[in-house]
DNA sequence: TTAAATCCTCGAGTGCGCTCGAGGTCAAGG
DNA sequence: CCTTGACCTCGAGCGCACTCGAGGATTTAA
């Protein structure tokens, strides 16, 4: 059986805040095990998840987007051409958005 | 005597609107001279300002910080250097930024 | 057996940066 | 005259992304 995790433990681990961790389950984007005692669990594979959704919102991914990203990915394997072409698509906004900062820095 | 332009046109010539115009001007970061009907005027020199702030946003800078540059900027000309200094501490922020986006873009 | 630690839910609050709209003034054109 | 339109003020509202806290359960160590 795989070790899990607290909420505490993974908010360090992955360098958010407890409330974040919550409140992102709220809002659909994590799907968290619980224990017998309604205790959140969380699996490496979480930790992961939870990264790539940090990284998305670093590079300024609106909420919304990620909700559309982490619905994809819950549709199965065979969305994984959708996925790239996502992430293909945002990798080109944050490089427009990069320009203009270059652009404002001269 | 220079020729002075409206609020909508102000807006227009900065790619700005009309009510974040006002707004700016509100909270003490655009100093706009008025007609006698009460009206705004904006000179040439309101617009190269506006644009600096719009610069200064777009590179992420709050407005606490835009209205802390713009209050040594009103202090007159010996606050030079202190403005320079100001300008390339924010320009090391946006560097740090794009490397951060850079960072994740990987 | 009780005090402390850690977790839970759910709704409300926060801070930011606008954005909007009601209600009013004023000048020009028909 | 009266309508139109551009402007004014001031306060309220909005969307976003958290962030907090009250009130309660459960485990654990002294």
């Amino acid at each position: 059986m795989e070790t899990t995790l607290p909420v505490r433990e993974a908010a360090k681990r992955t360098n958010t805040s407890i409330h974040t961790l919550r409140y992102y389950e709220r809002i659909g984007l994590i799907n968290t095990a619980r224990a017998a005692n309604g205790h959140r669990q969380y699996f490496e594979h979480d930790l992961g998840w939870i990264r790539v959704l940090t990284c998305l919102r670093a590079t300024g991914m609106p909420i919304q987007g990620m909700l559309h990203f982490a619905q994809i990915v819950s549709e199965g394997e065979h969305t994984v051409p959708a996925r790239q072409e996502f992430l293909e698509h945002h990798r080109d906004q944050v490089r427009a958005h990069i320009a203009e900062l270059e652009q404002n820095l001269l």
